[in-house]
DNA sequence: TTGTTGACTCTGA
DNA sequence: CTCAGAGCCAACA
């Protein structure tokens, strides 16, 4: 089993209409960000792996070494309900997957506490 | 082996 | 908040 097996399984545990940014897969699985990004640029099509819910720590769709950003991948997620602000960005503190109960834990999402709720 | 590249992230200005 | 630069590290030629 390598590891874009398991960041594949990760990345399809992440429900619909949720959202995980590379940098939160990597500390998971305990490996880089980068690796993440490469495990995605060679995701294999056809196996059910929601590709399109990870995003970069900015909240925003990563750009390709294209230079643009796949409109799919913001499609796809506005189809699963996934709000995109002005500036295409997601709101992790609304949209951001929660991890497992016995994965490590959530990184610094803590840190909310005054600005979510209501809507 | 070295050098380049990339679906990243952090930090400082 | 935004923009640059630096850091990282795995894959590839």
């Amino acid at each position: 089993m390598s590891i874009y097996d398991e960041i594949y399984a990760l990345v399809k545990q992440v429900p619909r209409g949720s959202v995980i940014s590379y940098g939160r897969i990597a500390r998971m699985l305990n490996c880089t960000a980068r690796q993440v990004g490469y495990a995605m640029a060679a995701t294999p099509a056809g196996k059910g792996i929601p590709w399109h819910r990870v995003i970069n720590s900015k909240g925003e769709i990563s750009a390709r070494k294209q230079g643009g950003t796949d409109r799919r991948q913001q499609q796809k997620l506005l189809e699963e309900g996934v709000l995109f602000d002005q500036k295409g960005r997601v709101d992790f503190n609304r949209f951001g997957w929660v991890a497992l109960e016995n994965a490590p834990f959530p990184p610094e999402l803590k840190t909310q506490d005054s600005q979510l709720h209501n809507d």
